[in-house]
DNA sequence: CTAGGGTTAG
């Protein structure tokens, strides 16, 4: 298709008496358009076929061009042009065409070009094999890739990068540990590589760790490690080490880029600071749908349903549309704040207006809202209708709508459902068991409980984490082993004592049966938030607030408990949830009991 | 004219 286009351009009658100056007139043309990126690609391949015989290099441009584009499949294309024409490659060739490749995740040509390279005698070129490696690691084979590396004389620090990012990407953190630990040179992105790895793994203590080793062995930050960072301070609830980051941007007068300021704010919101979140959302210029998806998301997660709606509005008047995440965002905020018609109104306009389909979060989204709301009915009804299987997450909504609003046959049946389909997962069972117990079949509930002993099934452990001056403390339910355990113990039993002067009553009733009251008392004072509060008033000053991240969602009883701690002690505690923030102030909860 | 690193939800 390509030459004959060509052939068409050649009888064009401006061709007959084509110049040497025009000539380099068309290759700075292509150039421009082709390689700027605010260059226009069509344009570049209209001149590009209006010049007879390019040479490599202008075909080097074209394929870099369209190595860059959100669409790198021309890229191949050309190639194929450039064999069929027999054209001479050169060193320049394959970066470009490898990367159109890896974008892609093209093995089948990823291994014709490799054999190409080794054909033409290219193999040698560190570039060429550099981006061989990382096209290969696109596509999944972390062999391949491997072997490659191996067999490069001269690797530079970009084969170790790649190498590393390599297991990265195919999440084998260790391995990637393993090398950047023997990579001879580091630089920045080698510590980023590693950094993102444990980010995207979950290690957020270890993100931070390996950073401030990078500060010490005296690399310069950059807003790319800054941004991976700040996602895992957001992660962890690390407000302190975030504004440090956050000012050090500011020292340094680091520009500000979409993705830094969009961490920068779901740092904030995700640290409990809606107030600064919106400050620096709104020192965001040219703010893009991750921009707006993370501000809204923050007031999602506060439970400021009608600040997320309005930003959700705003947001479209400035021109910037929402994608599936934004409408995830604002759904959530629906669901956290009760706010049934607006919640109905945007899952509709979502494909009525927007032309976006509906994923099972979605559907999720709208079980929880119509859940909160009551209505179970109609909550089972679109589980039934939705074009997808359910799985357990949407399931495990509708169960937990049963429970708050009592409908125990739906729960039970659900319960049963839930525990075939995933039977290591242990709030299954104790979710059913609960149920059983609220209709008052104790014999049920032990047996459901025992069918969890049995299989060996055990409770992902609780664990609560506070910020104390740039250090995250973090608590385990029954673990002892924190320094100060000690006078944590005497605190919660100071803490008991003036609870049960205001009538706080033990909610022990949802615990494992077969052990004695004042066992059960005990197993839920080891809760991990209790400790972490304990701890946070001890170590900080009265009337500080007092911040708790917590991994898996608050029991109520530590929910009862917390609301009166907060009134006792006239302090503020704010607990992140495994989903949303609680903010506890004089006895009330901002969730107002629903969670 | 070359190669490698980041973000929003659940």
């Amino acid at each position: 298709m390509l030459k004959h286009e060509r052939t068409e351009a050649n009888s064009h009658p401006y061709d007959q008496n084509r110049t040497s100056s025009r000539y380099h007139l068309s290759q700075q043309t292509v150039n421009l358009c082709a390689l700027s990126t605010s260059g226009d690609l069509l344009y570049a391949r209209r001149v590009f076929h209006t010049i007879q015989s390019p040479n490599t290099f202008m075909w080097n441009i074209m394929i870099k061009g369209y190595s860059n584009d959100k669409n790198p499949e021309g890229a191949i294309l050309l190639y194929n042009q450039m064999l069929h024409n027999s054209i001479q490659h050169t060193e320049y060739t394959f970066p470009f065409l490898l990367k159109a490749c890896a974008k892609l995740a093209r093995l089948e040509e990823t291994e014709q070009i490799h054999s190409h390279i080794v054909k033409t005698g290219f193999s040698s070129d560190v570039y060429s094999a550099n981006s061989l490696l990382h096209a290969y690691a696109k596509s999944g084979k972390l062999v391949s890739a491997r072997c490659l590396f191996d067999r490069i004389a001269e690797r530079d620090i970009v084969s170790w990068n790649s190498m590393v990012d390599a297991y990265v990407k195919n999440k084998e953190i260790e391995a990637a540990c393993r090398l950047f630990n023997q990579t001879p040179v580091k630089n920045v992105i080698s510590w980023t590589s590693v950094i993102a790895g444990c980010v995207t793994s979950g290690s957020f203590k270890d993100a931070i760790h390996i950073f401030q080793k990078m500060q010490i062995a005296g690399v310069i930050p950059d807003s790319t490690v800054l941004a991976s960072i700040l996602s895992a301070c957001a992660n962890l609830g690390a407000l302190d080490q975030g504004k440090w980051i956050h000012a050090y941007i500011d020292k340094n007068q680091m520009q500000i880029d979409e993705a830094l300021g969009c961490n920068l704010v779901d740092m904030y919101a995700k640290c409990g600071d809606i107030v600064d979140a919106l400050k620096v959302f709104r020192t965001i210029k040219n703010k893009g749908v991750h921009t707006w998806t993370a501000m809204i998301t923050g007031f999602a997660i506060h439970g400021c349903g009608r600040e997320a709606l309005e930003l959700f509005r705003d947001m479209q008047k400035a021109g910037v549309k929402p994608n599936q995440i934004t409408f995830t965002s604002a759904l959530t905020a629906c669901s956290h704040a009760g706010l049934l018609e607006e919640g109905k109104f945007l899952f509709e306009s979502m494909q009525r207006s927007y032309s976006l389909t509906s994923s099972i979060e979605h559907y999720g989204c709208m079980v929880n809202i119509l859940g909160r709301a009551g209505c179970l009915t109609e909550a089972e009804e679109l589980i039934k209708t939705m074009p997808m299987n359910p799985n357990a997450t949407i399931l495990g909504a509708l169960l937990s709508a049963c429970s708050i609003h009592r409908n125990f046959d739906l729960g039970k049946r659900l319960g049963k459902t839930l525990i075939e389909a995933d039977p290591n997962h242990a709030g299954r069972y104790i979710q059913l068991a609960t149920t059983f117990a609220a209709t008052g079949e104790w014999d049920q509930a032990v047996k459901v409980r025992k069918m969890m002993k049995d299989r060996g099934v055990t409770k992902f452990p609780g664990c609560s984490s506070i910020e104390l001056s740039g250090v995250v403390h973090e608590f385990y339910v029954c673990d002892w082993s924190h320094q100060q355990m000690k006078e944590i113990n005497l605190m919660w039993d100071r803490i008991m004592v003036r609870l049960r002067q205001v009538g706080y009553i033990p909610m022990t009733g949802n615990l494992l049966l077969d052990l004695e009251e004042e066992e059960k008392e005990t197993a839920i004072h080891r809760h991990s938030e209790k400790l972490a509060i304990a701890f946070g008033l001890i170590n900080s000053e009265p009337g500080t607030k007092i911040r708790v991240v917590k991994n898996l969602r608050v029991c109520e009883d530590c929910h009862t408990a917390t609301k009166l701690i907060s009134e006792i002690y006239s302090c503020e505690i704010v607990v992140r949830d495994r989903t949303r923030f609680h903010l506890f102030k004089d006895g009330k909860c901002s969730c107002g009991d629903y969670w």
